[in-house]
DNA sequence: ATTGCTTAAAGG
């Protein structure tokens, strides 16, 4: 027998094994506002999770990081229900989103990464990706300190892609769950259609309003910086497409039923696939009794039905990496039209209905942080034009 | 195509 994860939060990387005990989490004294919270929650009737799961003095939430020891083998799917057909077209062949992103799902980073250059983008999935610099470096450990604060990790080996997704789908649903009960989640798993195309994300952080304003939580995004220096418009603008991308994905999830069948349709993921026992022993620790695949998306569905969505307000965290002082706060409302315009317009680009768009004039600045500026053609076009 | 390889997001 094994024991149950390290609650040491010492090291970076928790990377105790999870071996069938069900997992402990820390126990606290719940406070007068935390009691207050449970039964404004409790009344308005959100949360109906199982016992073990609705602990409201956990400490942490358990995420499970999945590690995979060999080469992913699906269980042989047996009948494909005929009723049930991808309702989202193909990718264009030839197009990135056919070559680089057809077995997976396009990522909201996908997304950003071609508002700031599509050029960029298509540079980096034709010729390799440029390495991380070291602000990127110091921006993904900052990320792992904070999510540390509020989730233990435990390690789970996984036998196959429909493992990877029940994962994806149980720390959703513990993530939810934390959001409810504690207020506060982070590096939240989320999925869903946009304009046609299967997206996913990791909301970087989700809290309930403190006051007695409002049930619906909000979403956050902290930003760290190299320099003490403000944004420029260009970096927000950015960050705002990608919060508004997770308020799309979350509220999308919350207010219509997910799409189960497309989902394993487009995916090519056996409904009925058995879990491992070290999987469903992980999810009966959650209060989840759940054998196949199915059983686990099933819950996640019921899950998200029972979910507020998502507050208007967006709020955008910038701090420093030397000191993590507050550079800027900022809030903006979510803005439907600019997002359909903005997604569609880059989509046009992924399904490769039209050659990649340059940065503009005004933003050629940003070709000095670019890795490909000495062979992009871009360099020429604004030389030609000095002509 | 590959930063870390299991994926997204990391910052400019």
């Amino acid at each position: 027998m094994n024991t149950t994860p390290s609650t040491s939060t010492s090291t970076s990387t928790s990377t105790s094994t999870f071996n069938g005990v069900p997992i402990q989490v820390p126990l606290e004294i719940i406070t007068e506002e935390e009691m207050a919270f449970l039964e404004a929650a409790l009344s308005s009737a959100l949360p109906l999770f199982p016992p073990r799961c609705s602990s409201p003095s956990s400490l942490f939430r358990v995420a499970a990081i999945a590690s995979l020891p060999s080469s992913p083998k699906s269980q042989s799917q047996p009948l494909r229900s005929p009723d049930i057909e991808d309702s989202t077209p193909p990718a264009p062949v030839g197009s990135l989103l056919h070559r680089f992103r057809s077995r997976r799902a396009l990522a909201v980073t996908d997304i950003t990464g071609s508002e700031w250059c599509e050029k960029q983008v298509e540079f980096g999935l034709l010729h390799g990706r440029p390495k991380r610099t070291a602000a990127m470096e110091a921006g993904s450990i900052r990320h792992a300190e904070l999510e540390e604060e509020v989730v233990e990790k435990v390690e789970i080996q996984i036998k196959s892609i429909e493992e990877s997704w029940a994962l994806k789908f149980m720390n959703f649903m513990v993530g939810a769950n934390q959001l409810l009960f504690e207020g506060l989640t982070r590096e939240l798993p989320v999925i869903g259609v946009v304009e046609d195309t299967w997206m996913i994300g990791v909301i970087d952080e989700l809290q309930m309003p403190v006051g007695e304003s409002s049930l619906n939580p909000c979403l956050v995004d902290t930003k760290t910086r190299y320099r003490a220096t403000i944004p420029s418009e260009a970096q927000k603008r950015n960050a705002r497409l990608q919060l508004m991308c997770y308020k799309y994905l979350w509220d999308n999830l919350v207010v219509n039923d997910f799409p189960t069948g497309h989902f394993f349709d487009h995916f090519a993921l056996n409904p009925q696939y058995v879990l491992s026992e070290d999987i469903r022993q992980y999810s009966s620790s959650l209060g989840f009794e759940a054998k196949t695949f199915e059983e686990v998306v099933s819950y996640f569905r019921n899950t998200c039905s029972m979910l507020p969505p998502s507050d208007e307000q967006l709020l955008l965290r910038y701090e420093l990496q030397s000191d993590h002082s507050i550079l800027e706060e900022y809030k903006f409302s979510f803005d439907a039209n600019w997002f359909k315009n903005e997604i569609q317009k880059r989509l046009e680009f992924w399904r490769g209905e039209r050659e990649a768009e340059y940065v503009s004039d005004a933003e050629r600045w940003k070709c000095r942080f670019c890795k490909f500026s000495a062979s992009c053609p871009v360099t020429l076009a604004s030389s030609n034009k000095a002509e």
